[in-house]
DNA sequence: AGGCTAGGTTTCCGATAGGAACCGGCAGGT
DNA sequence: ACCTGCCGGTTCCTATCGGAAACCTAGCCT
């Protein structure tokens, strides 16, 4: 070991690890993944993105745009539209997510071909 | 919209999904990223990675080896030692994880800054 | 015998996730 | 005029999770 960089990412309370741990959520990867292309409407979001629910779905809104990668349009019409998209800031991030989307749709079937093939409970002194 | 490719990653419960939700988790990004230069005992990730209690490493351990992304070493010695270790297919992971940290130090501090210079409670009506 | 080591589990409790139900304003149907 | 539906959002409530600290196992050292 010892090969890592500058001691930080792994201080807990630095910058980097604070952003990780920003992303490194259930449902940030998928929600930015739908953001990636454009604007979408918070309607649209909910009908692409199997599983959310609306409160989930504001609540991640809402933290990444406290973190400055998304902005909120809201507009005065009759028929409430809220758009959101991507920040400059925001789209750097266009990039790693994509890397991850293709990763996982490479590997996810072997991901789960692992856990039927070798559930082994460990137990430590089997 | 509509630009996306086939309708799988969206869907909940598609093998790619399933697979960025096993990443998308607050420690495994950091655990994997410890791995990712070799072998590493189970105590130097708990002195690496600050604010992992041993559960969480624990816990993050199991599921990354039953879903095929670890393996786990165990040496029948004295003081017990136990090694993790990236598992070919958990090395496929290395590059999306290197470019999400690497993005993470590079616009940590933005992120940080945006936090300070725009909490605008939104209120939905301003 | 008692203490040390290293990895892991258990216990307890506060924090969080998440679904269902509700809110508010206005357009359109009747 | 009233009821209903549309959209985004919030509130309520519970099941689950996260984390600190204590405990466990097993063997060597003193």
């Amino acid at each position: 070991m010892s090969g890592f960089g500058p001691g930080d990412f792994f201080l807990a309370d630095c910058p980097a690890r604070l952003a990780v741990e920003l992303i490194a959520d259930k449902w940030t990867v998928v929600v930015l993944y739908g953001l990636s292309q454009g604007p979408v409407r918070h309607g649209e979001l909910i009908e692409l993105i199997g599983g959310i629910s609306r409160k989930m779905l504001t609540q991640t809104l809402r933290r990444l745009e406290a973190h400055g990668l998304i902005r909120r349009h809201a507009y005065a019409e009759v028929p409430p539209r809220v758009e959101y998209e991507l920040t400059p800031l925001g789209a750097t991030l266009i990039d790693p997510i994509h890397m991850l989307t293709e990763w996982a749709r490479a590997n996810g079937d072997a991901v789960l071909d692992a856990l039927d093939t070798g559930p082994e409970p460990v137990a430590h002194g089997e």
